[in-house]
DNA sequence: GTGAAAGCGCTAACAT
DNA sequence: ATGTTAGCGCTTTCAC
């Protein structure tokens, strides 16, 4: 650790902490000699300051934490990727912690049983419900990311899922396609974002006169592209027809591809694919891959918006942003029929 | 803020502080009525440790930094991963800084401009030379991974780049390839990771009695897919033949598997191909995608064991730790020859 | 414009 | 086994 205190560079130049101190802030009123003295007195003895100390006298830590499922899931990690470069625009470092989607750890993050550690925290909650969110009394700042959990009194950014499956569904439809599969619900999921996207493209297909179909909606064991894979190629093997697939994430599409492709389907031209999240993954499949695009750049300024304003002391109710999507359409579902 | 203090709790129950701490800290030696009195007021009062203050005067963090050069590379979110999940079974919580493989950034994390932040560093350097490295003196514990810079003074952890080369190398000599590309080096890098990936490629030729070939080691301008499949198109295209493809990495693989893809070669039949990390991106490719697989869980958790020696007080030269690999074989470079 | 001193909330050595 | 107290290194009124 750090040996060398402030008040050493004070006694070396001679002066008192309070100069010393001014100087490391760069104040401005601070004679420009004695301002030359402290800094000569800092390099000589390689001054740093100690930012746990500076903590505890302020009250603030400059850190935020970003709480989410996986480090290591594409869309995850690259909104990590714009989490962290807009806190650290704003002067803040992140933390990252993986809950691994398990309660026990979103209950961990909700409790903050440690306080003094970060400022705020940036949380996409993927188990815990909304009752047991807003039963919560914590007192660092939140903002919840995400769908999975909606309380009215917390702080929250998503994008608009239900008009996004709508618009998947709508560029399909624009495509001349009139059996589009659901990829799909997850078995023992009870996470509220699939649900929305299953409103969106029922509302869609009711929208286009397309009659719903049971069947389209497929059913997978887990979030795999292994197990998407094989839920296509059974669905194929038991007669279903489609000429298009909507997937909840591009993971999914990725599995998709596998499948159609294992049963002999061409992609786009028997069946177009839209994947969602618009992840790095789009550009390394065959063929590339049309998908649902969340502005992440947008949902991390818009959660440290509302993060800032709390940790400013903003005190109302919970604000529900909505940030904007698009579709990015490459060759798997492309802009002209195929 | 948390306002409860630790003082509050013990006027509360009618105890000194030190009881209140021993009970925070779950020590024996404290009365069951007590511990009882002193649970009841920390529960109705909501105390929370500030963790601030507990450092302050520990000197002790708890938390460790990761500096890569990005987090929603598959390969650093997957070490990401391993490394946040081994540090938190030691009881550190990591925090992540992104580099971008920007000379100043990697500078200053070297700096450490501030101490007192976390109790050691696990970095991952790109553009920093051995030199500059050696020639920095701080205070903060310190473990370089990959092999971009290796100045004897700083401990040091990755695989035998040169090893694993050779061996994937053997395991395409082993299907029968003779005509064995290397993709690639990236024009203007200035890392020392594709130099002894590329002196395993060719140690393992001249061990298979296979005459070396400088028009196989293919040149890209950059690390995106699109440029290695563009390459492998153009080295096709230029009359270049060659029934296998080494590459320096999963992504470039993704974009060889491209450039073959639409040269009409099929793989593995014609050319096989293997890649390097083993990330997740090796099961989404078509077909999947055989891979060097570094054992990203032993460099974390071997990372960690030096750090902690070091953050113990461990004074020595630099330790040197190489990291057991393997080659996980999929479609791509099948084990019967294809 | 600069100095002196009182905390920030906790830990740990020492005392009882 | 429990209480007392002096710091940890910095910031920040408040005087000068």
């Amino acid at each position: 650790m750090a040996r060398v205190r402030l008040i050493d560079v004070a006694e070396l130049a001679g002066v008192s902490m309070k100069t010393v101190s001014n100087v490391v802030h760069n104040y401005v009123h601070v004679a420009p000699a004695l301002r030359q003295k402290v800094q000569a007195a800092i390099d000589e003895l390689g001054y740093k300051p100690n930012l746990t100390a500076r903590r505890l006298a302020t009250g603030k830590t400059g850190m935020i934490a970003l709480a989410i499922p996986e480090i290591d899931h594409p869309y995850f990690s690259e909104l990590s990727r714009c989490i962290a470069e807009e806190a650290s625009r704003r002067g803040y470092r992140v933390i990252i912690e993986q809950t691994l989607s398990d309660t026990v750890a979103e209950h961990a993050v909700l409790q903050d049983r440690e306080a003094g550690l970060v400022d705020g925290v940036i949380f996409h909650p993927v188990r815990m419900q909304a009752l047991e969110l807003a039963r919560s009394q914590r007192d660092t700042p939140l903002v919840l990311l995400g769908e999975a959990a909606v309380p009215v009194t917390t702080d929250h950014v998503m994008i608009d899922n239900v008009a996004a499956a709508r618009d998947g569904v709508r560029h399909l439809v624009a495509l001349g396609r009139q059996r589009i599969v659901f990829l799909g619900i997850v078995a023992d999921d009870i996470t509220v974002t699939t649900t929305r996207r299953l409103l969106g493209y029922q509302e869609a297909l009711v929208e286009a006169g397309i009659p719903l179909d049971p069947e389209l909606v497929l059913t997978v064991p887990d979030f795999t592209p292994e197990s998407c894979s094989a839920a296509i190629q059974a669905a194929i093997a038991s007669g279903l027809t489609f000429d298009a697939v909507l997937c909840r994430d591009d993971k999914f599409a990725v599995g998709a591809l596998q499948g159609l492709h294992r049963a002999g389907l061409d992609v786009p031209r028997e069946v177009a694919v839209v994947g969602w999240d618009d992840t790095a993954l789009t550009s390394f499949t065959r063929p590339t891959l049309t998908s649902i695009a969340p502005d992440k750049a947008r949902l991390a300024s818009t959660a440290l918006d509302l993060l800032e304003e709390r940790m400013r002391g903003h005190q109302g109710s919970g604000r529900h942003r909505l940030v904007p999507h698009s579709i990015t359409v490459r060759e798997s579902a492309p802009a002209i029929p195929g």
